[in-house]
RNA sequence: GCGGAUAUGGCGGAAUAGGUAGACGCAACAGACUUAAAAUCUGUUGGGACUUUGCUCCCGUGCCGGUUCGAUUCCGGCUUUCCGCACCA
């Protein structure tokens, strides 16, 4: 016997055939929710990136399974999206086909990886049993104001033809094709996300996620605490204004509007109007790529109007300037010099007045712009009072007369989810006429997407151009009525699969409330940081609207998450086609066997790090696997020296056990690399016990034990040692080791002996030595006397089990 | 610019309630087997010193300093690389 790819083939049949991956949710066990993101059939064939996500938690779902936990480990495609759709645009090829053909090599690659999915339990997004619901959660979100129509400035990727979420542009770029996104003012469909900002940040504290990514999206969120003030305009309207510092509402110079804000027509006076019209109509052109400089100068027109400051009736000038975001806050912001870095520029390019206002805590002036909290100035009844004391009180002031309040502002925006695509689950809306816009009733549901659409994109919906589907008549008044053209963003479909899963052939509702009460939360999500403020946070938000329309019970989807790290290429940089480095598993799963490659990714790094892949680093874990092997083969041939427990056997019954005990411990934290470096370690310790005579019950013992414990690293050659040694199928139905903690307690203990806090001996202590009695062994070891001569002991410090420590 | 992380042999990486740094593996070198090579097995392997080659000594976890009997680990200040955000008022 000797492990090859034929045995992987072997093993996967029997699993198939005795259905040792049929999950039962009336199983004893707790259960475990354990998911990886599912993964985006647009390649043909998975990657590195999907056997790194997806082969070490294989590894650790059967030892959980082992462990006697009721596993449940769905797995599904992420169906629908631009690469497919882009893929055909190319080729020709349809989506579906495309599609359909790459989740059929997808999934065989699966179980060629000897994943423990079970498929009863897989979904697809683009297929119309689940994109039904996705629609159907669609018209709930509407009918609880949550999906609501808008006409506003959108992020548009000319090359991809569509708009994008905030969260899908990077650096000005689209996040898939890299182009330069522009502005546009378009109507499109968001969901109210902003809803549950102030939830969504403070949940994020209690759940077991890594701190990088619970930062990253609570930067995201973005909530800052202020106050809206509101400004008399000299035209007879009122503008509101955000400041986080109302307390600097003394060095007022002048108030700014954003171009895109809908009041600056009104604002601009005759004499002005020319020059306004074209920085707005410029700013609308530029603005995209200008943001990429961050040297960027800052520029603006004055409207001819003037505003009311309320603390003390100065008039200032209105000005227009693209360093206003339009969609935070209000779009309108009071400018004051002295005390903020972008004003103070400004000001100086267009000679507007500084005034100071705010010196540090002890009273000095500092150089402007000051732009720290510190004690007023020049302010009134306020002077004197720190930044703490004076927001509050100012606003105080100004909220008698209706002119200021305090309140809170988040830097996020609701989630744009229209997409003028053909590839996405068509949007479930009917324009009418009469009616306005109407959902599709939910009896009428899925509006299937049409199969023979000229796909190519040309800044419209592809739908669009196909009146079977868009022609339909309103559910209300029975007018000729359109559908709406557009698809829904991807990300809709992955921000409830996974309440998908436990359901996922329900054809009545979107999943049962019982079921997913009793499955739900996931108990282990893993997969990418890049989602970090996108899937994860979606995800989040679909879980809290579902729970407050009832269809649920709990408040978050992931209890637990975990990244894995990125597999590079053997040149240490990025795996890109481009480059010319990447590596197809495949190749070496025919070659080596499945179990050496997962192997290789459990081994070579730690899980959250990821690192190079490496030819020689596969090879050894081929070795390891033909060591592994040949001990078992020895094995056979030794005779056995009789029933004795001697030193040797003791000594080998500790390495046992200290092997369960801490492969144990760092599986549970995930730790796959240290795990397998203590079986080389027991491993090394059989063969240098074999080579001499044996106890061949004991030895039988200790090799069950092996096997068993490598069996969800390497479950194809475990199976099958399992096997040879004549033990009943299958070695994943043997309950997890446990520790016999008799055999970690060793007679004598090898200790260091420090003098003035280095090394400089070493004793043989006895579990029984007091305190004193190991002391006075140490100062009885020869290099230890040779530092210490006549010198008094000062102070002796035992660590128990790890050193003597003498001071002199 | 702001925020977060990171730094350990030739390489991937171990070890932190502060306690023998370099586990495990790769690569390299030497030996065994072989006509030879490959494979396999065994051994050595952080750097340096030696008029005691040793259960020897000195140095060593990005840099500088501090606390401690003792610091890869804790504290203060830098540097590097990576990541997130980036006119958010």
């Amino acid at each position: 016997m000797s492990y090859s790819k034929n045995t992987d083939a072997k093993w996967q049949k029997k699993w198939a055939e005795t259905g040792l991956y049929k999950y039962d949710e009336q199983a004893k066990g707790d259960k475990l929710y354990c998911l990886e993101m599912f993964s985006y059939p647009s390649g043909a064939s998975l990657h590195c990136g999907h056997w790194y996500n997806f082969a070490p938690m294989d590894t650790w779902t059967r030892f959980k399974k082992m462990q006697g936990y009721n596993v449940f480990h769905p797995m599904g495609f992420d169906a629908f999206g631009l690469p497919a759709e882009n893929y055909a645009i190319k080729t020709g090829i349809h989506p579906k086909d495309s599609t359909l053909k790459n989740i059929d090599t997808m999934t065989k690659q699966l179980i060629a990886m000897g994943a423990n999915y079970d498929w009863n339990y897989s979904l697809n997004t683009c297929d119309e049993e689940y994109y039904k619901w996705t629609q159907w959660i669609f018209v709930q979100l509407y009918k609880k104001g949550l999906a609501y129509q808008k006409e506003a400035p959108v992020n548009w990727c000319p090359s991809c033809q569509t708009v994008l979420a905030n969260e899908q542009v990077k650096d000005g770029h689209c996040d898939r094709c890299d182009s330069l996104v522009v502005q546009k003012n378009m109507k499109q469909w968001f969901f109210k996300i902003t809803a549950y900002a102030d939830e969504l940040l403070e949940k994020i504290d209690g759940l077991n996620w890594p701190e990088k990514t619970k930062k990253i999206q609570k930067n995201w969120i973005g909530k800052s605490h202020g106050s809206l003030i509101t400004f008399d305009i000299d035209n007879g309207t009122q503008l509101k204004a955000f400041t986080t510092r109302a307390d600097t509402l003394y060095g007022l110079s002048y108030v700014v509007i954003a171009p895109e804000h809908p009041a600056v027509a009104g604002l601009t006076k005759p004499e002005c109007k020319e020059a306004v019209e074209k920085y707005v109509a410029d700013a609308a052109k530029v603005k995209e790529i200008d943001r990429l400089s961050t040297e960027r100068e800052r520029t603006g027109v004055f409207t001819g109007s003037y505003a009311t400051n309320p603390v003390d009736g100065r008039k200032v000038p209105v000005w227009v300037a693209d360093y206003v975001i339009a969609s935070y806050g209000t779009g309108f912001v009071m400018a004051v010099p002295a005390h903020d870095e972008r004003d103070y520029d400004f000001a100086v390019r267009y000679k507007l007045p500084i005034t100071r206002v705010i010196v540090d805590k002890d009273g000095n002036e500092q150089s402007l712009p000051f732009c720290d909290h510190g004690r007023l100035t020049d302010s009134q009844e306020f002077s004197g009072m720190t930044t703490e004391e004076a927001i509050p009180a100012i606003v105080a002031k100004l909220a008698k007369e209706g002119k200021g309040e305090l309140t809170t502002m988040y830097r996020l925006r609701d989630w744009l989810i229209s997409r003028q695509r053909y590839w996405g689950a068509p949007i479930p809306m009917i324009h009418c006429p009469h009616c306005g816009v109407v959902p599709v009733p939910e009896s009428d549901l899925p509006v299937k997407l049409p199969y023979d659409v000229e796909f190519r994109p040309d800044g419209e919906s592809p739908l669009k151009r196909c009146p079977e589907f868009m022609n339909v008549k309103c559910p209300v008044c029975g007018a000729d009525a359109q559908r709406d053209p557009d698809t829904m963003d991807t990300f809709v479909d992955s921000s409830w699969y996974f309440l998908r899963y436990p359901d996922a052939h329900n054809d009545k509702e979107v999943f049962n409330k019982d079921k997913i009460d009793r499955m739900c939360p996931i108990d282990m999500y893993v997969g990418g940081q890049e989602h970090a403020t996108m899937h994860l946070l979606y995800a989040r938000f679909f879980t809290k609207a579902l729970r407050d329309m009832g269809y649920l019970d709990f408040d978050e989807p992931f209890n637990a998450l975990v990244h894995q790290g990125m597999i590079l290429g053997p040149d240490g940089q990025k795996m890109s086609k481009s480059k010319g480095n990447t590596i197809n598993p495949d190749i070496y799963v025919d070659k080596y066997g499945a179990d050496a490659v997962r192997l290789f990714f459990e081994f070579a790094f730690s899980y959250t790090d990821g690192g190079p892949w490496s030819d020689s680093g596969i090879e050894s874990m081929a070795r390891f696997i033909k060591r592994v092997e040949s001990l078992f083969e020895k094995e056979k041939t030794l005779t056995d020296a009789g029933a004795v427990m001697t030193e040797k056997e003791k000594e080998l019954d500790f390495v046992r056990n200290s092997t369960i005990k801490a492969v144990t411990h760092d599986l549970n934290l995930i730790q796959f690399n240290t795990s397998l470096a203590r079986m080389m370690e027991y491993l090394n310790a059989l063969t240098g016990y074999m080579n001499g005579p044996v106890n061949k019950a004991f030895l039988d013992e200790c090799l069950k034990t092996y096997v068993v414990l490598l069996a969800p690293f390497a479950p194809h050659l475990a199976e099958e040692l399992w096997e040879a040694m004549g033990q009943p199928y299958s070695v994943f139905n043997q309950p997890w080791p446990s520790v016999n903690a008799q055999a970690l307690v060793k007679d004598t203990i090898q200790m260091a002996v420090q003098v003035n806090g280095k090394v400089r001996g070493q004793l043989t202590a006895s579990v029984n030595d007091s305190k004193e009695q190991l002391i006075e062994k140490a100062l009885q070891v020869d290099t230890v006397k040779k530092f210490i001569g006549d010198t008094p002991v000062k102070k002796a410090i035992v660590v128990p089990n790890k050193l003597v420590s003498l001071v002199v």
